[in-house]
DNA sequence: ATGTCGAAGCTTCTTCGA
């Protein structure tokens, strides 16, 4: 079975590049981040004429995340447990069948959290801890479970074609990567990385100033896998040609395939 | 040299967030 991570930077404006990429590539589950959508704007019958089931978590304007899948998705949960004050869409969970038992699926969109020294990133911070505590709860059940998503997180330098560009960024602060380490060190496997070790692994290149075209991007869209998914990966893949497309996400695809 | 983009609103430009 194959998933795919995707942040599409808006769903209204990105909803035939995505058709067309589920079209050709027909990933069984599909995690989207940033659909900057309500749930009832969200142009759920697109997806189901290709054979999803659709659960979201949106919200106006910004952030907003969903899980696509063509098999049913169960008892989904909808927010990131832990600060009832928090209203941003961020967080979506739900099971999936794979082979004759299920998995655990997330799509998360994490806090940006620029600039560095204000309350975003401090919330960047303590939505990451809320994260592995979750985390922590979902290893528990001893399903495989896959955590997939924006992290908005450089985990190290060589996830940079620049990282002396990035030293001032929330992305690349030594927290968040602490943070990030200290939720891999839970057990997790980095799926793209146990894949493709080196550099000029990339999965996001800014709209400005050409950084596609110079190649100049990070690694910060990531699939985190327990280790009961860690034991069924095949392959992974980053999907960068939808980036040179016609009215592109800044972001592109991520994907795994986990025998199944 | 924020060389850009998407969403939203007292909308045809401005502001926010990334």
């Amino acid at each position: 079975m194959i998933l795919t991570t995707w942040n599409i930077n808006g769903v209204k404006a990105r909803l035939e590049s995505a058709l067309t990429y589920l079209r050709q590539h027909s990933p069984d589950v599909v995690c989207l981040q940033e659909i900057k959508s309500v749930d009832d704007a969200f142009p759920t019958p697109d997806f189901q004429d290709l054979g999803y089931n659709v659960a979201t978590n949106g919200q106006k304007g910004f952030n907003g995340v969903a899980i696509l899948s063509k098999s049913p998705l169960e008892d989904v949960v909808r927010g990131l447990p832990g600060d009832d004050s928090d209203q941003h869409a961020r967080w979506i969970e739900a099971s999936v069948p794979l082979g004759n038992r299920m998995m655990r699926v997330v799509s998360l969109y994490l806090p940006n959290g620029n600039p560095i020294g204000t309350e975003k990133f401090a919330y960047k911070l303590a939505w990451m801890t809320r994260m592995r505590r979750r985390a922590e709860q979902l290893l528990e059940d001893e399903m495989p479970l896959v955590l997939a998503g924006d992290f908005n997180v450089i985990p190290e330098s060589v996830d940079a074609k620049r990282p002396a560009a990035w030293v001032n960024d929330a992305l690349f602060q030594s927290e968040s990567r602490a943070a990030w380490r200290t939720l891999v060190n839970e057990g997790f496997t980095d799926a793209t990385r146990a894949c493709h070790p080196g550099p000029g692994v990339y999965t996001f290149w800014d709209y400005q100033a050409g950084a596609f075209q110079k190649d100049d991007g990070i690694r910060i869209d990531h699939i985190l896998l327990s280790s009961q998914a860690a034991d069924l990966l095949v392959s992974s893949g980053i999907d960068r040609a939808t980036r040179a497309q016609e009215k592109p996400s800044d972001h592109v695809p991520v994907w795994i395939k986990l025998a199944a």
